[in-house]
DNA sequence: CGATTCTTTGAAAACAGTCAATCTGTGTGG
DNA sequence: CCACACAGATTGACTGTTTTCAAAGAATCG
């Protein structure tokens, strides 16, 4: 399982086999059933997971039972709860495999480590990072001045593959709007 | 001015004085009167600033003239396109001074060298991107979550000053709904 | 004071959400 | 191989919310 993940970062950054080593040694292997959830509402992220095979959804659940998708991770994307992961107080989300799906695993200290020690693995985290933010960004400009339809064809766009693997119903929860409006607009735009 | 900025940030990280020095010796002042622009759409952002006093406002014009606001920066916040800074990219957005604005400016490579050279320095902008990442995160889900009341009451109880300083019709473009929905909430609301 | 900006209000139209029913495709067990 | 269950998608009718447009009332500023 970390060959591939050796694959995806040696496109990312070079490391030495040393390097590569450590990086493995302080991962953990992990697989998920299709349903089964890597983190818990309420429990503490304790790592950040890397995606070799399968697809993630993080998303909230409120009391009445709606869910609003935060994130969909398929292959060669991460997945952590940022806010709890770093504080070290307890997540509002759950994170699920939508897939039978199998993941990398480094935990905090691990993560420190080797930031600590890895130069180019700091580099990579830090352009990680820096993603992470614009894409944040840019979702944030789309909720507040898009029409629904734009914000439909946006995610089609950006996430063609996810969007074939996902149903409907979630894309509308990641859009924030009801899966018989987007299947309105669909209509409509198909 | 400078003063302003060291005071605000002895309570976040300890700083000799040499180091001090070094953060004033590659800060720019600048101060923009109301209506002012620090950043214009289209151009680069050269420089992460810092607001000694006043209020900015990132945000992003259409061309049908209606305007997003992506954010406020009151005193002691930052303000900055993250990813147009980041990647030397033009900019989307226009950075505005809703007040006669004094700020202190910090260009790319001034930055690159004080997270460089002074440790502290470089935890504090490290914990800054985390909390922006953070509050990004936070405003996507009220986005898809929230109803118009929930958002426009969270955006007072979490900015309750800015929200004294502004216009009712920016908060509202801030939030993706029009001025005068929100007027009409407020309405029932108070 | 006059000009400008901001806020509020009303009425109509557009849009989105809800509820309930139906339709479709997939997969499982008999 | 078929029948059935199940999850997902669609549709219609209705309700509720938001936008739009137009106008009128505050508030602020030079």
């Amino acid at each position: 399982m970390f060959e591939i993940f050796e694959a995806f970062i040696a496109a990312e950054a070079s490391f030495t086999k040393e390097e590569l080593l450590r990086l493995r040694a302080l991962s953990i292997e992990k697989r998920l059933r299709r349903k089964q959830l890597l983190l818990h509402e309420g429990e503490v992220c304790r790592y950040k997971a890397f995606v070799c095979k399968g697809l993630l959804r993080t998303y909230r659940a409120k009391e009445d039972g709606t869910e609003s998708i935060m994130r969909f991770a398929p292959e060669n994307a991460w997945s952590t709860d940022v806010e709890s992961f770093n504080k070290q107080i307890p997540s509002k989300y759950n994170i699920e495999a939508l897939e039978d799906t199998r993941v990398l695993l480094w935990s905090r200290e691990s993560m420190e480590e080797l930031v600590a020690t890895l130069p180019a693995f700091k580099v990579y985290v830090e352009k990680l990072k820096e993603n992470s933010l614009d894409a944040s960004q840019n979702r944030i400009l789309m909720n507040i001045s898009y029409t629904t339809e734009e914000k439909y064809q946006a995610f089609v766009t950006a996430f063609p593959d996810i969007f074939r693997r996902v149903p409907l119903h979630m894309v509308a929860s990641y859009l924030g709007v009801s899966r018989e409006t987007l299947s309105r607009i669909r209509r409509i735009t198909v």
